[in-house]
RNA sequence: GCCCUGGUGGUGGAAUUGGUAGACACGCAGGACUUAAAAUCCUGUGAUCAGCAAUGGUCGUGCGGGUUCAAGUCCCGCCCGGGGCACCA
């Protein structure tokens, strides 16, 4: 009988389907198991063989836990807002949810033709109006919700507005820019929009103008993550900085839970790492200086208390505020002059132009808090605005950026700390003693920088202060393809839309581009007005709802919590739904969401465990980011001003431009299908070719895959050529999960050879099954491969898995194996990585209920039992021969017999050895 | 610049707590079956030296040191690739 895939991978796919195999079931009686992929984003180029790298594995994972006994939670849905499709709307006018209709469409076509087990009756779509309502419900919790910094946990907003009636600022700890101080007679007296300004700066979800990356080409802002190099992350834009009313998100509340959080996580230490980063706790204090001539304090922020006598001149960012009335007349043309040029430089230029030094000199002068001296207070580009308080001491003995400073304009640089050369460079360890610094002489940098904190608080010229560098997130998108905010203006006050009234649906517009006037594109709806008692009305009546729709990270930060109850109507989960799954227990997908969408998903998730709507604070238990699979490009050299091609070999030495070629017309010898390649550009028709050895080779490179290079390689050919478990075990076999590797056909006819062959053990005998007992030595194969996959699944360890079968099977094989007693659980371990073939195998042995319940086999360690070891035996370290002796012997036993040996006299040449060093079932080492 | 990663045959990659380096697979070479091809199966395959051969010697996990009876694995100092952050005071 032949392996014929095709046939048996249509039939059980349509099987599991029809039977919802795979479907997740909360059963009190089984321990659950949650397994997530990142869901994609349906783009019109389908899948390419690097998507389903992750699906493989987590797939793998769970078809395993379900073999183990455990309720599996394995489901997958759709990112469906985003850029492309509104790109494409705009282009063609076609409504962007019918591209992403189309595309969502050919995803799952392509899906599930590789056969996994997900458990479609609960797919997302985060562009249909049931989920998003629930995104717009959360965003209304975020706007009803401030941040208590002594509970240290979000509260209604009600609660604050309580605080302000009865004792105004007093005593409230919040997380808030700016401390405020009014009593509650001024918060009665106030206007319902003074109030609400002020509530705007409690609030988690708010309105504020600041500084944002506005994209002209895109028309609309982004998130800090979204910018790459001064360039927007899709479609490679440049980005400038502009002020803008914008929504915002207040992740800053949450910076030290955030960081705390990630102590509880199984990730990789290179994503914590990276979040440890973006989030960025320094702790040091704040410190007035007083402003000589004036009633003013500059306040800075440093990290290095300890230095303060240090301090040689203070820098203000260019765009503070201070810098307008600190500058002295005759220096007002050349720091507006400086401001200017500041200003007009993008994010990239400054980035691109860290070394040069600039800055210009105020002619004002701040008085040291304990020295009294005068300081001279300049202007530079390098302090930024928007960390600290946008102005720092300086000091350039001990931190390079000063020090270059310094050094550009001739000025001071007192050494504090002993150590290093501080002619030639700054000495910035936080190590040494502490010197021409009054009461801080002879302290180790540690201890001084406690004292000097004491001190400025004694003195109450500062505190102990904690910042983050995170920022507050940007919330708001100038787009139309995306979650409408559930807000109206009500004269300009910014008001949530009532709950009954969600979801509040994207409108009809005539087209997806800003109105001439720059408004963004829900501008163009007539229909787009908000009235409390009807919900949306026409232009005209009631009130204006709000233009921007939220970013693309908003729905996908909270999408694993509608998968454990997608259908519920009431709220964003169950209860029962959630206390079951709880959170993800093994989440998989790619490392560049670090500081986007895993931080965002974190921040959420914390707010809804607060606001008492879920129990884990952390969404996801365990992270594994897949390697990206890259490209390997086929290039052609064209020889230049000519229409000849050469082949590689021939090609050095000669000037010629690299063409890319699709790698469909490339052979795994790197040879090029030249009948295919003529007709595939008209220009090369007629182009010349120069073999070698009768065949035209291209040059091969390591790319991202992409349609630019011609690069992409399609699963459905894979699953076509070799069927889709061969696509599955391939891609597993390619090598560890977490890897980056290219992609290359060349060696998928391994693991299809191996397939056939374990289908063989199965079919080829003429005997049939047998329902004799196994051997000692068949059993032996089969328990050790039962141990080796079952650790390398708890470690994700997949290719050796794919390598323990083929040694597995290639000794059944050729003991000709076809006992009943082996067959019947070494198909189970197959199942979870080959699915379709265990399945179809698992009914041919006269099964008649389905593979996947099946209970995994277990090791039984009675049949791995060894009784005699091949010793190797070593001189020096070197390996020189091997002896085999019972495992029963005894050290000294042999060491005996080792030492009688004839080759062991032979290597010893005469001498007598010094140690021998004997590990029973391990090693022998002759020391001479 | 800082932080994470990784570097092993012609190729993808294996190697518990330090204990036989190169599993498994591809590729390549040779062979069997076949009119032929496909499919399948068998043998060999890190480099190098000696030998007709069986076999044996030497070298070998990016580079240079070190610890150890023993190092791909541990320590110190470098080099290179990949990813992240980047004037964060």
């Amino acid at each position: 009988m032949e392996y014929s895939f095709k046939e048996i991978e249509k039939k059980w796919q349509s099987h599991w389907s029809k039977n919802q195999t795979f479907r997740a079931e909360e059963n009190a009686d089984k321990p659950k198991y949650y397994v997530l992929d990142m869901f994609p984003y349906p783009s019109g180029a389908g899948l390419h063989v690097g998507h389903p790298l992750g699906y493989i594995a987590s797939d793998i994972v769970s078809r395993f836990k379900r073999h183990k006994g455990y309720s599996v939670l394995h489901p997958m849905g759709y990112d469906s807002f985003g850029l492309p499709a509104e790109q494409y709307a705009i282009q063609t006018g076609q409504h962007p949810a019918v591209t992403t209709k189309e595309n969502i469409a050919r995803y799952r076509e392509q899906l599930d033709k590789i056969g996994f087990s997900f458990d479609w009756s609960r797919e997302v779509r985060t562009s249909d109006p049931e989920f998003y309502k629930w995104t717009q419900w959360i965003f209304l919790q975020l706007f009803d919700s401030w941040y208590n910094t002594e509970t240290q946990k979000a509260e209604s907003i009600s609660s604050l507005v309580e605080h302000f009636e009865t004792k105004g600022t007093e005593a409230l700890c919040a997380h808030v820019e700016e401390q405020k101080d009014f009593s509650a007679a001024d918060w009665s007296s106030m206007s319902e929009a003074q109030k609400e300004a002020i509530l705007q700066d409690y609030r988690l979800a708010f309105r504020s103008e600041s500084t944002v990356n506005w994209c002209p080409e895109l028309g609309t802002v982004l998130a800090n993550d979204e910018v790459k190099d001064g360039m927007s992350e899709r479609g490679g834009y440049p980005v400038v900085q502009k002020k803008m009313m914008q929504w915002s998100m207040r992740i800053t509340a949450y910076s030290q839970r955030l960081l705390d959080g990630l102590e509880q996580i199984d990730w990789t230490d290179s994503l914590k790492e990276s979040q440890k980063h973006w989030i960025g706790r320094s702790e040091g204090a704040y410190v007035n200086f007083k402003v000589k001539g004036s009633g003013q304090n500059i306040k800075v922020f440093t990290t290095r208390p300890d230095t303060i006598f240090g301090v040689s001149f203070m820098v203000l960012a260019p765009e503070n505020p201070m810098v307008e009335e600190l500058t002295a007349d005759i220096y007002r043309s050349s720091i507006k002059k400086y401001q200017e040029v500041a200003a007009r430089k993008s994010e990239r230029d400054r980035m691109a132009d860290v070394k040069t030094v600039s800055g210009q000199f105020t002619g004002a002068y701040a008085i040291h808090p304990f020295s009294g001296k005068e300081i001279p207070i300049w202007i530079g580009d390098y302090v930024l605005a928007s960390y600290g308080t946008g102005a720092v001491m300086s000091v350039p003995a001990h931190d390079a950026r000063d020090y270059a400073f310094a050094k550009q304009f001739e000025l001071d640089i007192p050494q504090v700390v002993e150590g290093g050369d501080i002619t030639k460079e700054a000495f910035e360890a936080k190590e040494g003693k502490i010197i021409n610094s009054d009461f801080l002489n002879g302290l180790p940098v540690q201890e001084a920088i406690k004292k000097a904190i004491e001190k400025i608080e004694e003195l109450g010229i500062g505190q102990h202060k904690v910042n983050f560098r995170l920022r507050d997130a940007i919330f708001g998108r100038q787009r139309y393809w995306g979650e409408p905010i559930p807000i109206y203006y009500e004269n300009g006050i910014a008001k949530p839309v009532r709950l009954e009234h969600l979801p509040i649906e994207l409108p009809k517009v005539d087209a997806y581009l800003p109105t001439k006037d720059g408004q963004p594109p829900l501008a163009r709806s007539t229909n787009w007005n908000y009235d409390p008692a009807k919900g949306v009305v026409p232009n005209g009546e009631g009130f204006p709802l709000e233009l921007t729709t939220m970013p693309g990270w908003a729905g996908s930060s909270w999408y694993d919590l509608r998968y454990m109850d997608s259908t519920n109507k009431e709220r964003i989960v169950g209860k029962d739904s959630e206390q079951y799954w709880q959170n993800v227990d093994l989440y998989i997908g790619g490392s560049e969401h670090a500081t986007g969408h895993l931080l965002y998903t974190r921040f959420w998730h914390k707010f809804l465990f607060d606001i008492g709507y879920i129990t884990s604070e952390e969404p996801f238990k365990k992270l594994i980011n897949q390697g990206m699979i890259l490209g390997y490009s086929a290039i052609a050299h064209r020889e230049d001003g000519t229409n000849t091609y050469w082949s590689k070999n021939l090609a050095k030495g000669k000037k010629t431009t690299p063409i890319h070629v699709d790698v469909n017309m490339v052979n795994a010898s790197d040879e090029l299908d030249l009948d295919a390649f003529k007709t595939w550009r008209d220009d090369l028709k007629d182009a010349e070719f120069k073999l070698e050895e009768g065949k035209f080779k291209v040059s091969r490179e390591v790319e991202k895959m992409s349609k630019r290079w011609y690069n992409v390689v399609n699963p459905d050919d894979i699953v076509e050529q070799y069927g889709a478990d061969t696509l599955r075990m391939y891609e597993m076999f390619l090598g560890p999960l977490e890897q980056s590797k290219p992609w290359n056909t060349a060696g998928i006819t391994g693991v299809h050879n191996f397939l056939k062959k374990f289908w063989r053990l199965y079919t080829a005998n003429e005997n049939g099954i047998s329902e004799e007992p196994a051997t000692e030595k068949e059993l032996k194969i089969l328990h050790t491969l039962i141990k080796k996959v079952n650790s390398d699944i708890e470690n994700y360890s997949f290719n050796t898995s794919v390598s323990a079968f083929m040694i597995c099977i290639n000794e059944l094989s050729a003991l000709n194996c076809n006992k009943r007693e082996v067959l019947e659980p070494l198909v189970v371990l197959l199942s979870p990585f080959a699915p379709h073939i265990a399945e179809e195998l698992w009914y041919a042995l006269g099964k008649t209920e389905g593979i996947s319940l099946e209970l995994f086999p277990e090791c039984n360690e009675a049949f791995l039992v060894e009784n005699s070891f091949e010793y190797p035996v070593a001189f020096n370290g070197k390996m020189r021969f091997k002896e085999s002796l019972p495992l029963s012997m005894t050290k000294n036993d042999v060491e005996e017999h080792i030492m009688k040996q004839e080759k062991t006299i032979e290597y010893l040449g005469g001498k007598s050895p010094k140690k021998v060093i004997i590990l029973p079932g391990k090693i022998i080492n002759i020391v001479v």
